[in-house]
DNA sequence: GTTGTTGGGGTGCAAGTACC
DNA sequence: GGTACTTGCACCCCAACAAC
């Protein structure tokens, strides 16, 4: 059996580990900060130690973000095993082993976060977790705080707040949107330029029963009008209709990149900047001490950050 | 047992630096 | 010029220790 050199371990500030392992998920100092509410000289600071101990850079700045160094991310394992373990040693009456645990997880997704998670995610949990399965459940902005407070729910995402009081959020990752359209129904257009974007019909989606949709609305309050020709909460339609009539879609960037090819649309920038919200992960406070649901959390934060890296590398080639 | 002193650790402020 | 990170310095808190 191992054995712990207690005085040691006594002089290296354990809290210091939680430092490296919220840097090493967000690479940014300031937001690390913020997370484990801090000042961001604080973070710093640790940082410093950090460095000073382990004899290692271990975070590097390449313009405006931080990329872990070879020991950073050798560390990294290490380290995030060695909190969850001690979490779940501290969360008395609340343990959870991926690897034998039967239980099936109750998942509230917009028609696009099942399209977009879901596939990685079950990949995922499928091979550490065999007998976890997921429910999905849609969910909209109206809906998202009844399902869970009525415990129907153990977890959401979408971009919308969540009932401030009742549940806890985080940003999972930023929104993008672009066009699509038919080029061979769009005569000379290349790119879709703002005067080519105004001009269009447009087809949209919407979670609501605005006929104009999340971007309808957007451009309106910004004092742009556009001419609606479609709406749908499923973005398949969408894709569709710009597939057969000289529509534009504007529809999520992530699954512009995947599904549009093959509806033979060609993708473009949204010409005019909107201030989208971030897409946020949001669960009930009952449920903060459930160590399944951390861990359901833990996994689609991993998930979605092993998408970003994919989509750097995609970008980096 | 109580009180005062001292030193270490953690943090924030502010200035400096690097990068876009 | 704006944003993000680093660094030096000062402050605060707290534990350890000494004096009474």
């Amino acid at each position: 059996m191992d054995t712990i050199d207690h005085f040691n371990l006594r002089s290296f500030d354990l809290n210091l580990l939680i430092a490296f392992d919220v840097m090493m998920q967000e690479l940014n100092v300031t937001k690390s900060a913020e997370k484990l509410r801090i000042g961001q000289s604080a973070m710093s600071h640790n940082l410093a130690t950090l460095r000073m101990l382990l004899d290692d850079e271990l975070f590097y700045r390449v313009g405006q973000t931080m990329r872990p160094t070879a020991r950073a991310l050798a560390l990294a394992g290490s380290i995030r095993a060695v909190l969850v373990q001690a979490q779940h040693a501290l969360s008395a009456g609340s343990r959870f082993d991926p690897a034998t645990e039967k239980r099936a997880f109750r998942i509230g997704l917009t028609d696009e976060m099942e399209m977009f998670l879901l596939p990685a995610l079950i990949s995922r949990i499928h091979a550490i977790a065999p007998g976890v399965g997921l429910l999905s459940r849609a969910v909209s902005a109206e809906t998202v705080g009844i399902m869970m407070n009525d415990r129907e729910i153990d977890i959401a995402i979408g971009s919308k707040d969540f009932p401030e009081g009742r549940c806890h959020s985080e940003v999972l990752f930023e929104s993008e949107v672009v066009c699509c359209f038919n080029p061979d129904l769009f005569a000379k257009v290349q790119v879709i330029d703002r005067e080519t974007y105004l001009g269009a019909r447009h087809a949209l989606l919407s979670q609501t029963s605005q006929v104009e949709g999340c971007i309808g609305m957007m451009l309106r309050t910004m004092g742009i009008g556009i001419d609606v020709a479609l709406t749908t909460s499923d973005f398949m339609p969408v894709l569709s209709a710009a597939r057969h009539a000289p529509l534009i879609a504007t529809v999520p960037a992530r699954l512009a990149n995947e599904y549009a090819p093959l509806f033979g649309l060609s993708i473009c920038p949204m010409p005019i900047s909107l201030p989208l919200p971030p897409v946020r992960m949001g669960w009930p406070v009952w449920s903060d001490k459930d160590a399944g649901s951390a861990w359901l959390r833990d996994m689609l934060r991993d998930v979605v950050k092993g998408m970003a890296q994919t989509n750097r590398s995609i970008a980096a080639q």
